[in-house]
DNA sequence: TGTACATCAGTGAACGCGCGTTCACTGATGTAC
DNA sequence: TGTACATCAGTGAACGCGCGTTCACTGATGTAC
């Protein structure tokens, strides 16, 4: 009999497989966060719970507490970056069609995944930099991906003479700003009397297209 | 020798003012909000400490915990409003000088309380409706005195010709979209590579200023 | 003016809870000889 | 092929802590008579 009420029962991982369980100690982590919606939900022992182990066993796989959160957002920051390039497959050699796909499939992300959305850049899980193994040029980088996608669609509707952008980079920031905007208020309330063209109303001046 | 080490001394109350400690608390938890920019540092006992008091006087003034939590937003929400009223008061009547009158302010707030703009629009605080005497009513009515703020400088704008808006309601949602985005995100990181006139650049394009 | 009393502002001790973390351990499984 | 042993994956009990909340209370202060 278990001293903690699980919900999950797992059979023990084979030798040499152990660290089966530190992708499975994420994955409930997120599962938490997602049905939660909140960081504080996700705690050891909850995480415990719900893969079916006893909280020390975490430690096997984790330092301490803060670091699960951690290899979440890690994570999460490669799904976003994953879809983005994924969104950029699919999107065919149309600029205008590259660029929206770009930013539906970034704001898709934060609506489908709210909880891991703010958690992202909600920047509670900020580590201590001086107690953490993580160096600030690591946390730039996690989102560093987005910002070259965007640079890379907006500077092919600048090449195609559709956006009067003079200074790209600048400009796939503030087009971010935009995005990121959108997507955190949302990803907070459902209710909100948004204007139906709200994305696009958003894309089109932060992009500065000029034809429709 | 009171039973919590607190950080205050206080004398009580005369009778009949024994409401001031509402405003004590309220103040107290802002004071662990800003300092902290951890919502969850705002405890009830950590407050109770701040101000100087027994965690139980709280009582006769909130009703629970999350109570206090909601007196801080709303707070919060009333010195913003009042910031943008009082940025335009000073505006003068040139449209450009009070669209950005208003829209630096909004910035200047999140950046002077960070930890205070990041709960107000974090949703961490959002009661649970049918357990709570606000309506989903009294939430929007929070935000909604900024949006207003902001049709009334756009609509100038576009009344004296600068702005080439046709909807100005919904490009005010737009605009405080972007604002939002640039600060909540400087409420989280202080270390961003912006570009310098990041400000500049989504109010010009958001608003569809056509004159330098 | 004096006194009994009601009210008000706030206290102190205690409760049960979930948390992060530690420690010594158990039992299955692969490996060396 | 058999067996001793090392390693690995994970456990169970316990710890101290801060939390939100309850309860019966205390002592000062204003008020009615």
């Amino acid at each position: 009999m278990p001293s903690e009420r699980m919900t999950a029962t797992r059979t023990r991982n084979r030798r040499g497989e152990g660290a089966q369980l530190r992708d499975d100690i994420v994955a409930a982590a997120v599962a938490l966060l997602d049905e939660t919606g909140d960081e504080s939900a996700v705690t050891l022992r909850a995480v415990a719970r719900r893969v079916g182990i006893a909280a020390p066993s975490i430690y096997r796989h984790f330092a301490d507490q803060p670091s699960i959160m951690l290899a979440v957002v890690q994570q999460a920051f490669d799904e976003l970056n994953a879809e983005l390039y994924g969104a950029l497959d699919v999107a065919g050699d149309d600029p205008r069609t590259r660029l929206f796909a770009v930013c539906t499939r970034y704001l898709e992300f934060a609506r489908r995944h709210p909880g891991r959305y703010r958690t992202m850049f909600g920047g509670l899980w900020m580590p201590d930099l001086e107690a953490s193994s993580l160096t600030e040029a690591d946390l730039h980088a996690l989102g560093r991906v987005s910002m070259e996608v965007l640079v890379e669609v907006l500077g092919g509707c600048v090449a195609a003479g559709i956006a009067t952008t003079t200074d790209v980079s600048a400009d796939a920031v503030a087009l971010w700003v935009g995005l990121h905007g959108l997507a955190h208020q949302q990803s907070v309330t459902v209710s909100f009397p948004w204007p139906p063209d709200i994305e696009e109303r958003l894309v089109v001046a932060l992009a500065h297209l000029t034809d429709g």
